[in-house]
DNA sequence: CTTATATTTCAGAATATTCTGAAATTAAAG
DNA sequence: CTTTAATTTCAGAATATTCTGAAATATAAG
C-alpha cells in the first residue's frame, strides 16, 4: 500500500466516519479499513505514513484492533518490525464484532436487570408496572442472546445458505 | 415517577451509560429509560426535574428521541403541556432503531461501496485485488440488508416463536 | 390585547475524547 | 556491552460533544 487511489481514499475515510458513530475512534476504523484493503499485512511505520497520524496514535489503535480480536501480528522474515493483517472474511468479521460487543454490551445488561429484578424480590417491591417492564426487556436480551448462540457458530456458508433461503424459511414455518 | 427509586435509578444510569457507547448521548438514553418505566407519560419539566438536567436539554433530547421514532407526544385533558411516551412492546422498540440505523449507516456504506465499485469499473483499474475485498463487503450487507427486510416485518409473536425455535430450525436446514 | 405559561434556540461553558510529540522503554544487531 | 531501530507511554494540546442558562419565541387563558 504505497500510495493510495482515490477509491481506497473514500473507503477508508468513510469506514472512519463509520466508526465514529459505533464508539469506535476515526483512526481505529480508518486503520482497520486500512488493513483490510491491504494485500499483505502493513507495519506500523507504513500506516502511520499512509494514514497521516502520529506514530503513537498507530501504536494505541493497533492495540485497541487486538483487543477485539480484529488483527493479528505477523512477521516477515528479515524484518524484525511487527507486521499487522486483518481477516477477509467478512462474515467472520462482523462474529467477531458481535461477539466482543455482546460481552461488553449485552452480558452486563442483563446481569443489571436481573440485578434489579432480584433487588425487588428481596425488598418485596410492590411496583408490578416496573417489575413488569424490566422483566419484558430481560426476555428480550436472554432470547436474542440464545438465538445468537446458535447463529454466530455457523460457517460462512452455511450463514450464506440461510440468508438466501430467508423468505422460505420464514413461509414454511407459517410465520408470514 | 415523583420519586425515583433505587431500581429505577440503576436502571437509568446503565441505560445512560450504554447509550453512549452506542453514538447516543447519556440524557437521550436516560430519558429513554425514564419513559420506558414510567407508567404514565411524562411532560418535560417532569423529565428534568426527575434526571437533574437543563430544561433545554431535554427539549433537544426529546426531539431527537422522536427523530428516531422513539418517542411520540401525547396530551392529558385540561393540562396543555405536551406530554411523553415511548413503546412498550421490546421488539417494537429494537425494529424502530434498527431500521433507523440501517437508513442512517448500512444504506450509505452500500452505496459507498457501489460507488467504488462504479468508479473502478469505469476508470479501468486493474486492481483485481481492492475490487474483490470491496465487492465482498457488499455482498455482505446486501445479504444482511435482505435478511433485515424479510424478519424485521414478523409481528412480536412471530419473533418469540422463531427465536424460540431457533436450533430447530438450523437442524432441519442441514445447516448445523 | 395582555398576561402567564410553556417551549425552543443558541452562544458559550463544561466535559469527554482523541491525538500529538517528546521521552522512556524494549529489543535486536553488531 | 554498545549502538541502533522499533515500540510504547503519557502529559498536555487539539478537537468534538454535550450541557447549561439566559433570551427569544410561541401558545393558551383571561
Amino acid at each position: 500500500m504505497p500510495e493510495l487511489s482515490s477509491v481506497h481514499k473514500k473507503f477508508i475515510l468513510h469506514w472512519g466516519e463509520m466508526g465514529t458513530r459505533w464508539g469506535i475512534s476515526r483512526t481505529v476504523a480508518q486503520i482497520h479499513a486500512l488493513l483490510y484493503i491491504s494485500p499483505e499485512p502493513l507495519n506500523a511505520g507504513e500506516i502511520t505514513n499512509t494514514l497521516s497520524v502520529a506514530r503513537s496514535n498507530v501504536s494505541i489503535s493497533l492495540k485497541e484492533l487486538q483487543s477485539w480480536g480484529l488483527v493479528k501480528i505477523s512477521h516477515v522474515i528479515g524484518d524484525r518490525r511487527d507486521h499487522f493483517e486483518t481477516m477477509t472474511d467478512v462474515w467472520e468479521m462482523f462474529r467477531v464484532v458481535m461477539d466482543e460487543r455482546k460481552r461488553r454490551e449485552v452480558d452486563p445488561t442483563i446481569a443489571m436487570l436481573e440485578e434489579c429484578l432480584l433487588e425487588m424480590e428481596e425488598t418485596s417491591d410492590t411496583d408490578a408496572h416496573t417489575r413488569e417492564r424490566l422483566d419484558s426487556l430481560r426476555e428480550f436480551f436472554t432470547t436474542a442472546h440464545d438465538w445468537y448462540e446458535q447463529t454466530s457458530k455457523l460457517s460462512t456458508a452455511s450463514y450464506r445458505k440461510l440468508a438466501g433461503m430467508g423468505g422460505m424459511v420464514l413461509r414454511a414455518l407459517k410465520l408470514v
